[in-house]
DNA sequence: TGCAAAATAGAACGACCGTTCGTTTTATTC
DNA sequence: GAATAAAACGAACGGTCGTTCTATTTTGCA
């Protein structure tokens, strides 16, 4: 509390209100993951936060409002996990390499808990409204960042001048949409090293012989393996 | 009609009802494709077809088994449509070549009617049961079939002797899903040139020197881009 | 043609859904 | 601590769902 001048109202703050709207969508976003954003019901996440259903509706004002909040949750953590860490690495390649690791990171851990961006794909494709559009968006924003990423990685020198870099993004993210229906649906095991080589292999033909190799830091294990030859 | 012989029960055959099953599976088919298996409603399905809920119902017992219909139809097109032409080229490289060209015809059409392998996986990924277990069947089919034919390749010496087979069938499953992600759901032109493109990067790092061609056979097009050498 | 069986229709059920409304509890501010 | 606003509750609504049951129509075969 401030002693003077404006007596109590800082910000303008909300109060107990955002504070269990935050516990709603954490609680919504996990059950979200699981069954889908379509699968979503008020009902259930009022069982999970032990609220009645009108209470929890009452801070969205719609379901589709809450699913949009989900969306944007993920989207914020996903941000927090994956894109800014990896902001830390150096431009150029070793950025790319640690933005893939930590988005592998991320999306082995989504083997059990499920992945919003890959389940709501399925479940919006064609159906169009505000859910759909926030779950465009999020995406989008994370394929320009490793556009971007692969752009620097070419003008450092670090990637071969050739390179197309929609191309490689493309086929990184082939990768990802594999490892998540191989391992978490099919549970084939083995899916989270094919999904590592697979990079490598797009490393093997794109890079340039004097690109910075793999694990130069934030590792804590020594160099190991330095695959220059990809493994086919 | 027919004028003479065998008047009316060719092989003890079914009768109406069997016919009328046919018409209500291809509805459910063409329904669960668009919007996923979970949002497929038997009410639905008899607006479609033009019956009664309770005669639709009538046919299947159950939602459930109507889900196994469709998935298994939805298997015997697509052994039709993809796996069985691609049996009539050579075995190895070009019979792989033929499955991965008539797998990106039907994915490519399926960005407009949706899939059901793919959309199925995200909805039943953790959602034990028959349904779940005859999604997983078909779709191991025709993977086992895709590895077959890699294996074939290398012991034709089509591929490489050091190929990893299980890690080029996960590549390739990455770009089918990639195709249909990127051009189903972001709506991104020029995704099926990538997908073609990251498979002809697949093979230049995995075919050897004396692989057979592409567009041998069965294509009408005149041998226009021969490429050995990668777009990377 | 007649008759049994198969196929379809129609109404109703219980369950769950999102949403609304009025009330009660809790938090905030004076 | 009283006044006021915010938050949460509980019951009820209209609607859709899968499913059941019974009645009616259509089909296939003697």
């Amino acid at each position: 509390m401030s002693v003077n001048a404006v007596p109590a109202k800082p910000v303008r703050a909300a109060q107990k209100g955002q504070q269990t709207k935050a516990v709603i969508v954490d609680a919504a976003l996990a059950l979200a993951a699981q069954i889908g954003l379509e699968g979503l019901s008020i009902g259930a996440v009022a069982e999970l936060t032990k609220m009645s259903k009108s209470g929890v509706f009452a801070h969205f004002g719609s379901r589709e409002e809450l699913q949009i909040s989900v969306v944007r949750e993920y989207h914020a953590r996903f941000e927090q996990e994956v894109f800014f860490p990896a902001l830390e690495a150096p431009r150029g390649l070793p950025r790319l390499r640690a933005m893939f690791a930590n988005w592998m990171k991320r999306t082995s851990a989504e083997i059990d808990s499920g992945c919003i961006y890959i389940s709501g794909a399925s479940e919006f494709d064609d159906r169009p409204g505000p859910v759909r559009d926030a779950l465009v968006e999020s995406v989008s924003i994370w394929q320009a960042a490793v556009l971007r990423a692969i752009v620097q990685a070419k003008s450092e020198g670090h990637l071969r001048a050739d390179a197309d870099e929609r191309q490689l993004a493309f086929e990184i993210h082939g990768l990802i949409l594999a490892l998540h229906y191989e391992a978490r649906f099919l549970q084939v095991p083995g899916s989270i090293g094919r999904a590592n080589v697979g990079f490598d292999n797009i490393l093997a033909r794109s890079a340039t012989l004097d690109a910075p190799p793999a694990e130069a830091a934030a590792s804590a294990k020594p160099a190991a393996s330095r695959r220059l030859k990809p493994v086919r």
